[in-house]
DNA sequence: ACCACAACCTGGCCGC
DNA sequence: TGCGGCCAGGTTGTGG
């Protein structure tokens, strides 16, 4: 049904609009569910994007940022089951389409979200949506000992920690889970507890999962419309199954209200 | 600082 | 077929 979106499907949803998006200009603006747009007000959101011309396409953290030749800038946050495509205008809508975006050529973009909860944003800086992230996880400078500052005050499970965007931006439920699983740490450890070298173990897991599922193009948890995806996750959803390090059953555990799934033998506590 | 929980929404699935 | 309850990849705000 629905996209349900981290940082793969994100940049799998960038990708996209940049072959699309650049250089086309904005001839008219549709918004059908108000709050879909955070800011400014959806009048002035339509006001001021309109006869706007897109320029790139980029990711940062969960957010879709899309630059304007005027010097603003559109930001999408998916949440939950948000999507953005682009559509020759003569295809069906979707039921769930919540802003539709005319382009020159004759194509839309559309904001298609089922639970409204994801966002578009129109600003001057960036920033003032982004300041607060952590650093991409794909980043030369993401390593053991930025992690370790970043947290060095907090006693929250590495999960809790994990799930944080302004302790690493990117990550949710599933990338956590496979992330945990492939450095072989429980998910309820506490950070100040792990050596070094296990902290070091993670964030090269973390690399590796994303770098993964980037190439994959996301998962695809064969409930819904993103086919694009092809990781298959070894931890999340897997409780109840084999592990397919060593075989013992996976687990199920809830940690900080979201659905974990870890194996008791690779992920001892 | 930390935690639990509600809120924001719709729809799919399961059991009865 | 229908209905209630539970679940869902995210984030924010509140109150203890």
């Amino acid at each position: 049904m629905s996209l349900m979106p981290e940082l793969p499907e994100v940049q799998t949803v960038v990708n996209h609009l940049s072959e699309h998006l650049p250089g086309r200009r904005v001839t008219a603006v549709n918004v059908s569910w108000h709050r879909s747009v955070a800011v400014p007000s959806h009048r002035l959101f339509v006001q001021q994007i309109s006869g706007c011309r897109f320029d790139s396409v980029a990711r940062r953290g969960k957010y879709i940022v899309v630059s304007l030749t005027s010097g603003l800038h559109l930001l999408a946050h998916l949440r939950m089951s948000g999507d953005l495509i682009v559509r020759d205008a003569a295809e069906p809508h979707s039921k769930h389409e919540r802003v539709c975006i005319d382009l020159d050529n004759g194509q839309q973009l559309r904001f298609v979200d089922t639970r409204k909860f994801g966002r578009l944003y129109l600003v001057k800086h960036r920033e003032d949506v982004l300041k607060d992230l952590g650093p991409e996880p794909l980043a030369e400078e993401f390593c053991a000992q930025l992690l370790l500052d970043r947290v060095k005050e907090r006693r929250s499970p590495i999960k809790v920690l994990l799930l944080d965007q302004t302790v690493v931006a990117g990550l949710g439920n599933i990338y956590v889970a496979e992330s945990l699983w492939r450095a072989g740490i429980h998910p309820l450890a506490r950070v100040q507890r792990l050596s070094t070298e296990r902290v070091r173990k993670l964030c090269e897991s973390i690399r590796e999962v994303i770098s993964e599922a980037l190439k994959a193009s996301g998962t695809d948890l064969g409930d819904g419309v993103w086919k694009k995806g092809a990781y298959v996750p070894k931890a999340y959803g897997q409780a109840g199954t084999p592990c397919v390090r060593c075989g013992r059953t996976m687990r199920h555990m809830v940690v900080a209200q979201r659905s974990t799934d870890y194996c008791p033998q690779c992920q001892r506590r």
